[in-house]
DNA sequence: GGGAAAGCTTGAAACGTTTTAACAGCGTCG
DNA sequence: CGACGCTGTTAAAACGTTTCAAGCTTTCCC
């Protein structure tokens, strides 16, 4: 029978007849906060480092700040957004500020919700929402109760900060990369977007526009051929596929994510297909795998690390009370591997 | 000037004067507890319907539960933790219990401390580790405060119940099937433990014991060579070239898991070594990425989903009160695939 | 030396929930 | 018919912190 919690945490109280001080003082010590005199703010510290005192998150939430900070995103599984949370952590690193992450389903729109319920609910100091599938009057409700950082999504709002990859620019990158090596049947993996109402101004969203246009002002707007599944290896692997059933069969594939090309990348291998030599295959996000010899995939960089950091201190500005909305847009460059070349003699 | 929560949140007061109950009455329905007749029952969930109420999780922590599960893992990067994540999160869909992860800092001892008090501190209902490189002695510290499953950790504690991979038999299977291929050089890679005390049951040291145990167990003890890097894309290159240098070099590597296996693939190519011609290579954990069929790793399956599931179970059950401790080990399966095939011929 | 201002310190209220103990109402049993 | 036990309900205390308003020194100025 174990016997739980049985010495009582250590609290304010305890500290303040320690230090023979109010607990009001030892608050003001904690918060450092006005009023408070250097000596007593010593012997206040030398209680709380004696008696190992910590606040209780809780508590502090029912008066004023909790020093924690939600992060809310699709899923863990893509690497990127492993890229993001090292910088976020990396800005936070130092600040009395905890970063906590709640996984919002994917694609699921009710999923995410409740998670994002749940960090309201949690009373956390502000929210970051890593390319949310929220509708952005929500997100505007959501701002009015604490700060907001969306990051990945394009729209303009006065009440939260925008953080995002140029899409349009990166896009326009790779797809002009293609074509300057003569490829003019160039498909593209797309995933389905669950919000019914207005279209968001999400990534997969901005490059499958950016992906029509560059066809379309290089005369190819008959040869768009768009395959809509999902960014993960499976969602690569089906989409490529459909795009191979086509007749003639495009000569390159802009997969929209690296994840994605990696699936189309293993569909072109089954299906004997060379790559380059047959076909040209281009990714987004520039993954560690991307870079690795024996994958050796074109890619855009965009910044990971610099967007997490960004956000993380336009987060932190907002909860110290910055009012006026912010907007960062890191701009995303191209990295040419050896899984695009020339396209191959057309026969068609 | 955006105001900050112009409107106060709806409280469980609210309910009570809209349902002409008193909040005690608003308290009980909320937790079905005992003591509410239907009818007010059904009074006090149309009020909470019409008001929108959600109830204040700080606040409920203070006095009861807040229905919160925190979830500690090293780092978002790894594939395996999200099939995990993904097994948590589907036994906790349906309870009105939430997850919430904290990013421990892959090998760095005290940021894994100071993440495993912020959950703590944040009173979370209970805890689950995965992998963590916290001594045994304050995880017992940790599980007297509050419910503590570990997650891949063997060893035996009558204070928090333990869920793992059956490392030992699963990397007896890889070494086995390789030096049934006739492989006789089988390298290792594993990870640096920066715990300086006595060594921890992790996946990495019991998988390094093990495959000691076994190429000695076959008269190979003099063959035995270990890079010890990290089981990252860039672990498994520096490790693979680690052992390339060898000489004689060996003709088998078994990486530890898939995201190092990734990386020996990438050293292997580019010193122009084929694979399996010149040298095998098995990983860990049967990632998505290994079963495509232009990477096709062999590897070891063990049930992520499932072992997520059941942690979450057990936590759940310790949450509402089960005392004793329980052990659940799930049995790992060798899934042979292209990248492991018979030794070349001896030419040393 | 008197009074105001400034600086430091404090008790008590507040936050939103759960829990404890007590209280009516009502039937039952001795 | 009074004591008793059940049921449904309630008022009030408790949780650990921040904040408010007020109290107490000390300092400074005239």
């Amino acid at each position: 029978m174990a016997e739980r919690g049985p010495r009582r945490r250590v609290t304010i109280a305890d500290v303040a007849r320690h230090a023979q001080v109010s607990t009001t003082a030892v608050s003001k010590v904690l918060r450092n906060a006005y009023g408070a005199s250097p000596a007593m703010r010593d012997r206040v510290k030398a209680a709380i480092e004696e008696l190992g005192y910590r606040p209780h998150a809780a508590a502090r939430a029912m008066r004023g700040r909790t020093f924690t900070i939600g992060v809310l995103l699709p899923h863990i599984r893509n690497p990127f957004f492993a890229d993001v949370l090292d910088g976020v952590n990396e800005q936070l690193a130092g600040t009395s500020y905890q970063a906590i992450l709640v996984q919002g389903g994917g694609t699921d729109l009710a999923a995410e919700s409740r998670a994002i319920e749940a960090l309201i609910d949690r009373q956390v100091d502000g929210i970051l929402m890593i390319a949310p599938l929220t509708a952005k009057s929500r997100l505007e409700e959501v701002s009015a109760e604490m700060p907001l950082i969306v990051l990945g999504r394009h729209e303009r709002s006065s009440a939260y900060d925008a953080v995002f990859d140029d899409d349009d620019a990166g896009t326009e990158l790779v797809v002009r990369h293609l074509i300057e090596l003569g490829h003019r049947r160039i498909g593209h993996i797309s995933q389905r977007c669950p919000g019914r109402g207005r279209p968001l101004a999400l990534p997969h969203l901005t490059r499958a526009e950016t992906y029509r246009r560059v066809m379309d002002e290089h005369g190819l707007a008959a040869e768009i051929a768009i395959a809509v599944t999902s960014w993960t290896e499976e969602g690569g692997y089906d989409g490529t596929r459909e795009l191979l059933a086509r007749s003639p069969r495009p000569t390159a594939i802009f997969a929209g994510d690296d994840q994605a090309a990696f699936g189309a990348l293993a569909a072109l291998h089954e299906a004997g297909l060379s790559v380059p030599g047959d076909m040209s295959v281009a990714g987004y996000d520039n993954t560690k795998l991307a870079a690795m010899a024996n994958i050796s995939l074109t890619s855009v960089d965009q910044d990971g690390v610099l967007m997490g950091r960004t956000a993380a201190r336009l987060l932190l500005e907002r909860v110290e009370g910055r009012a006026a909305a912010m907007r960062f847009s890191v701009t995303p460059t191209l990295v040419p591997r050896r899984s695009t070349g020339p396209a191959p003699a057309d026969q068609g």
